[in-house]
DNA sequence: ACCGTAAAATAGGCGCGCCTAACTTTCAGT
DNA sequence: ACTGAAAGTTAGGCGCGCCTATTTTACGGT
């Protein structure tokens, strides 16, 4: 808080061919929706926005105003009352949210040893907190140190 | 956010005297606060309110704001108009930060090979999302892959 | 002793992310 | 087809952390 995090996303590899550009500074709570639909995605076919509210904790109103401002900004669709889903770039985000989460939760379990689900907790922070550079040296380090 | 992140703050060794032991949970701002505090008190004798708006990058009100939080809390004194000065209770857990972040940023540089600077700076964030507990493990680690 | 300047404080506001309460829409069961 | 519950939205509010503009206080120099 207070200096701007999150750096210039940097969609190393996949991306390039991605539309805007537009840098997309993501909080930390809208990263967090992103994920969670990514992985509701992946589980129901049509993602409602209460199981969002109930995965996340969050009341549903809350998930009504994210999903505004995800859609404003392109990351997703929903109609009124219908469903949600990311739209490509939307996805792209997600999933690189998620690649940074699983490599620091390997992380901290392979190489510290960190028990599962508290890895898993901490991942969840960290994950919007590590710059794309200095995680870089946490994955090189764990594929060393196996 | 969203999370209740800071734990129960760990006071373990010399607090015990202390009053109230109300658990004390600060956001990372009011963290980075006391932390700046403590290191200008180590630089000049006297500190003053406008030193830490320039080593927090924040104007001078939001110190204001930030020094009647932390004095209601009892971690900070400051005579209107006057020098600041933690308390004991403030020095405690202000060590405490500076001990996280000093850990944290030798684990990146000595461990990983993150350069010194951006060490310095992506501890700063981490320092206020790592639990104790799992700071211990990149402590271990860090002892026995010095 | 007086005044100007610099430091601090107050007043008022803004964005974000969350909440509850109340209203609307959807849809499944009869 | 109709209704009632569940899902979604809107309205209004709150805390936090920051800001600018303005006022108040402190203090060194003459």
């Amino acid at each position: 808080m207070r200096e701007q995090l999150q750096s210039e996303a940097q969609h190393d590899s996949a991306v390039a061919a991605s539309e805007a550009a537009h840098v997309e500074v993501l909080s930390a709570s809208l990263e967090d929706y992103l994920k969670a639909i990514l992985r509701l995605e992946r589980a129901s076919q049509a993602v409602r926005a209460s199981e969002i509210a109930e995965q996340l904790e969050v009341s549903r109103p809350s998930v009504t105003g994210a999903l505004k401002t995800l859609a404003a900004r392109g990351l997703v669709v929903h109609a009124p009352y219908g469903h949600v889903a990311l739209t490509e770039e939307g996805v792209v985000i997600a999933e690189e949210v998620e690649r940074r989460h699983v490599a620091i939760r390997d992380f901290l379990t392979r190489v510290l040893g960190v028990p599962e689900e508290k890895a898993e907790t901490t991942a969840c922070r960290l994950e919007h907190v590590l710059e794309p550079d200095v995680l870089a040296h946490f994955v090189r380090y764990a594929a060393k140190h196996a």
